[in-house]
Formats: structure tokens, C-alpha cells, sequence
DNA sequence: TGCCGACTATTCCACGTGGAATATGCACGC
DNA sequence: GCGTGCATATTCCACGTGGAATAGTCGGCA
């Protein structure tokens, strides 16, 4: 099976030291990795589980702090680090189908009329523009840290697509305004 | 609980007029919502059970074909109608959270070298490029047959941002070839 | 005539996720 | 010194998905 973005999230921090699951979860918190995976710390604890059960990890003991629940430390093996370059290859090289919601509600759209839907689709707009100063004001600030570019790449991605959204998004809006998109909804 | 993209694609459906299971599955892939939603016959069955819990649609008739398995027809409810609408609008108000799975990659992309990476990157984008050129395609000949805008603007969305990822990502790629970026990568 | 494969139509099971529940230790104010 | 709430650390359960299994029917072909 494949591994899943948590599984893999996680098995790559452990390629950079030993750890438990609780400190992973701290780390991908201080990272603001939990932009580009979801982060639940029960799906995380699963997820190590079944790194384990496929030997991509190994138990390297189990601290216990006075009467706190013992923690399970673990680590890579061979095999994990090649899991691991072998799913970031995968998913470089070619895209995963996937169904983001926007695209499904726009081709459903035409069950509401048209002043509704440009009322709905401007505070969308609003949203992404929010999304867009938060992302733009992270990377600048990770920049001027001296941070390597290698690792904000990612949110350079995002910050990319999420403004052509946006600018689609607009143009779809003053096109229906000026009647240049003729709306035709569909009677409930 | 609110309609999963799955649940909501079906309940259209059947504002449309009253169905059957399997019918729902075959107009679906007829009209390539496909594209859309993630469509199996069994999470179809899953989700139109769970409609009818949820009471947004009715069995109106279980017809029986000679031997063939029993099909059982549903009708939408008037709470079903007032649910379509309010789900349409939710997710043209604001974005969903989502979590795609190229910008993690990205992100963990500083764990194999910067050679593999572009090779990678470059199949990645010759991907992207067949996608763009079916959805315009495909664009094209709905709107020569005269099919009404609204019913086109899920597949103009799509075509518009993905041509904006393979513009970003070309870019990259050149960045990398041409060392303005500087790949670090981080030894496993 | 008899067989093969595709279509019709539905059921079932295993998996990963995500939210809730649990339980202890620590810092802080009153 | 005492309780309140937050951080630590993990377990458990319910849900939705997706792939496989099932089973009958129809058309084509030898």
C-alpha cells in the first residue's frame, strides 16, 4: 500500500532523528507542516502503527516519565528511507487524480440564481485573498530569515496556484455582473 | 453531517427527476461528472442508503426486472431540494480546507537530488499538459454543440488552474537548470 | 447449440481518518 | 494549599470510501 501523506510526513521526520509520535506531532505543528498535510494526532499515532506493521520503523525503546503514559520511541530502518525517496519520486513524477470540492459545487452551481451565487463567490474571493497576504507575509518572513529556498517551495507552490484561483474567480464574477456569462439556473 | 461531494452529486441527481441507484452511476460517467467526484458503484449505494436515513430521499418503487436483482428507486424530498441548495451555496461561500498531495511532495522534495528532482518535475508537467489538452478539447466541442455555459464552468475552473501549475512549474524547473534555485538536498 | 465476455445491479469487507475520551503532570492565580 | 486549565501522551470508536465479490442477463460467435 501506498504510503499516505501522514505516513509519509512522518516517516521523513524520523528519517532525521528517533522520535516519538507525540514529538512528531510537535514538529509538524512548529513547522507549519499541518498546511500541506492534515495533522490529527490519533490518525498519527495509527499511522506510525502502520509504518511498523510494515517494518518502515522499528521500536528503539520506551521511556517512562514518572507516571506519565510510557512513550514509545521510534526509528527509520533501511527500508524506511527507501520508502521514502521512492513515494517523494512517485509523486513528483506524476499527478494524483484528485477531487477538490470548488470545481464539484461550480458545476452544481446552477441550482441557485445568480445574484446568490456572486454574493457567495465574492466572500470566496475574500477568503482566498486572506489566504494569499497569510502565505505571501510567511514566505517573505522565512526568506529574510535566511531560510534555503528548498523548503519553501512548497508554500511558493500554493501561494501560485491559489492566486490563478482567485483571478479566475474574479473575472467569472464581472462576467456574470455584466451578463457577458448568461446564467441559466436550473428550476428546484 | 454535511453532504459529501459524493452524497451531493447524487441528491442533484435526483432533483432532476426520481432514479435508481445504478442509474444515477451510469448518467454520471455519461455526462463525465467523473471528473468531479470520486464515483464507485458501492460508495454510490453507501450514499444514497445514507441519504434515505437522513431522510432527503424516499423509495418510490422497487421494480423487478425477471430474475435481475430487485432495483430500488428513490424520489428527493423537500428536505432533500432545501439541502442541495444550502450545500451548493457552503462551498461557494469559502474554501475547504484541503490537502493536495503535490505541494507535500515539494516540500519533501529536498530528500533526493536535485537531477532526479527535474526529471521528475519535467514527466510531471508533460502530465499536466495532456490534462490541459483533453479538458480544452473537450471544452471546445461542448461549446460548438451549443451546450449552455453554466453546465461548462466546473471544467473551465479546472483547465484555468491547471494551467497555472504547469506555468509555475515549468518556471521552476528552468530555476533549478539554470541554478538561480539552489537545491540543498538533505542526505538520508 | 453452447460458450464467453460484457453489462446490469447490488452487497460486503477492510482500511484510513478524525473526533472524542482518557489520564497524568505542571504552572498560575486566589 | 487548592483548584482550574493547559500541555503531554495515548487509546478508542464511528464513519465514509473503495475495491472485490456476487449473480443474473444479453449479445455475439463458432
Amino acid at each position: 500500500m501506498a504510503l499516505t501523506p501522514l505516513a509519509l510526513s512522518a516517516l521523513a521526520l524520523l528519517a532525521e532523528r528517533p522520535m516519538h509520535p507525540y514529538e512528531m506531532y510537535q514538529l509538524l505543528l512548529e513547522r507549519r507542516e499541518d498546511r500541506f498535510v492534515k495533522v490529527r494526532p490519533g490518525s498519527l499515532y495509527h499511522s506510525v502503527q502502520r509504518l511498523h506493521t510494515d517494518q518502515l520503523v522499528e521500536v528503539v525503546g520506551t521511556d517512562r516519565d514518572g507516571n506519565r503514559p510510557a512513550r514509545t520511541t521510534y526509528a527509520i530502518t533501511d527500508e524506511g528511507r527507501s520508502a521514502v525517496v521512492a513515494r517523494v519520486r512517485e509523486l513528483l513524477q506524476q499527478p494524483v487524480r484528485e477531487y477538490p470540492h470548488f470545481p464539484l459545487a461550480l458545476t452544481e452551481a446552477h441550482n441557485i440564481p445568480a445574484d446568490e451565487a456572486v454574493a457567495d463567490l465574492s466572500q470566496y474571493v475574500a477568503a482566498l485573498d486572506d489566504d494569499i497576504a497569510q502565505i505571501d507575509t510567511a514566505l517573505e518572513a522565512a526568506r529574510r530569515s535566511g531560510k534555503p529556498e528548498t523548503y519553501l517551495v512548497g508554500a511558493d507552490y500554493l501561494l501560485a496556484t491559489t492566486i490563478a484561483q482567485r483571478d479566475w474567480l474574479t473575472t467569472l464574477i464581472t462576467r456574470i455582473q455584466t451578463k457577458d456569462f448568461i446564467w441559466q439556473p436550473h428550476a428546484l
